[in-house]
DNA sequence: TAGTGGTCTAGACCACTGG
DNA sequence: CAGTGGTCTAGACCACTAC
């Protein structure tokens, strides 16, 4: 049953909740033991099972530590993870508050110099498609996006209107699951990329970088940049789970 | 028991792996439903808890959605999640392959500017720690920590001994628990910066904000620059879990 | 209102590891 | 080798919601 005895939270929700609360208030340090699952089944009245689930969970979200026979005991944090959660361009530009819209600006099936080829882990005179994107916010420039696709992987990409859907929005669609590397960086505006974006030459850019892959292909490498004076990436920092 | 009947693994992995796979070779799309619990539990031979935990496991892992009555699919995602790892920066210099050092650039404790002390969310009038460092590679300079301290969250702190231990270290070993928030962006080296971490005013720089808080309270506010020419942040995706 | 997911129990056996 | 965590089952009741 969805058992909402005291707080309207399930038994092992609440077994986490105490246990946090002890943690963050500073009763249980870094490093120190804490009950085990039988003694913690015992005194919250639970099945071991379910107070089992509570420590998994906590361990998994790296609030403790588990090893067998040697018990839990709180985690020494000795970094921090960071979730950034990256929308897609559309709701992005929609949550500032801001009209959306998307300006192709080049779009060529080509060779692509050995650099991306190898980002793109292509064959040798493989042809891929290059895209060269626009994208506004309240009629500003607010990300120019340089991307390649890899047309054995999404052929289909071949006859899309990317003058009409974000690439990456038409990507997420149609391909069925990914995974993906980012690299996050701070560059000087070229002068192309200046003109592109509305900014003095020189002036500091927000780079993100994403290569996607599916069925261990590269799907699509892509580089965004922003102009650093008016985009940040943001985050409320959220335990591992 | 630790079931590892066929691939050395538990149950619930196997049945986590088989969807995984089913997913990633395009047989179930984006939306499409899956197998509910009892099904999974009769095909894989195990109990309905079993089949729950992979299903529960890979929902939370943002791989499907799971509704009441409605039952599993295959979840379509809409933005993605970057889990970027920001070591101690004495384990991240030590990873690259360099000698660290440390050297703490000035040291005092004052009533902080406006715009710091909505930071550390103080009372007017109330005095903070400032510490300005800078921490080198190879005797390189690598990054520039401009951080406030509010002691009245940590009063140690104004004891401590930052010429020989990074606060950031000495914090993560002081302070029990913490949340923090991030700020990731790219500026134009002021001259004090560029002065600072031997770069030419105006070059890229690749900044990172932290801002730590405890028991409600904000613990500390710490501005990292690094080069943009030298140092990214790179990531493996890595699904919710 | 039927069917799916959400939670829980009591009992069980196994695996790892510190003393 | 004892004790802790890791996994599993069979059965149960409840909650939500699409039909």
């Amino acid at each position: 049953m969805d058992r909402q005895d005291r707080d309207g939270l399930p038994a092992y929700e609440r077994i986490k909740a105490e246990i946090r609360t002890r943690i963050r208030e500073g009763e249980w340090g870094p490093g120190d033991p804490i009950p085990g699952e039988s003694e913690l089944a015992a005194s919250f009245g639970v099945s071991r099972l379910t107070a089992h689930r509570a420590l998994r969970e906590l361990a998994r979200e790296g609030v403790i530590e588990r090893r067998r026979r040697r018990g839990s005991r709180v985690a020494v944090r000795t970094g921090r993870d960071i979730v950034l959660e990256i929308p897609r361009i559309e709701r992005l530009v929609a949550e500032l508050g801001a009209v959306y819209e998307l300006r192709l600006l080049a779009r060529r099936t080509l060779v692509p110099p050995a650099e991306i080829r190898a980002r793109l882990e292509l064959a040798a005179g493989e042809r891929a498609l290059h895209l060269l994107l626009l994208h506004l916010a309240d009629r500003r420039p607010f990300q120019l996006e340089d991307r390649w696709i890899n047309l054995l992987a999404v052929p289909a990409a071949a006859d899309a209107d990317f003058t009409a859907i974000a690439p990456g929005s038409w990507l997420l669609e149609h391909v069925p699951w990914s995974e993906a590397e980012h690299v996050i960086a701070a560059e000087n505006a070229d002068p192309a990329t200046a003109a592109a974006l509305g900014i003095r030459p020189g002036e500091a850019v927000l780079v993100i970088e994403r290569r996607t892959r599916n069925r261990n292909r590269v799907v699509t490498w892509a580089r965004f940049r922003h102009p650093g004076a008016s985009y940040r990436l943001a985050t409320a920092f959220a335990p591992r789970s």
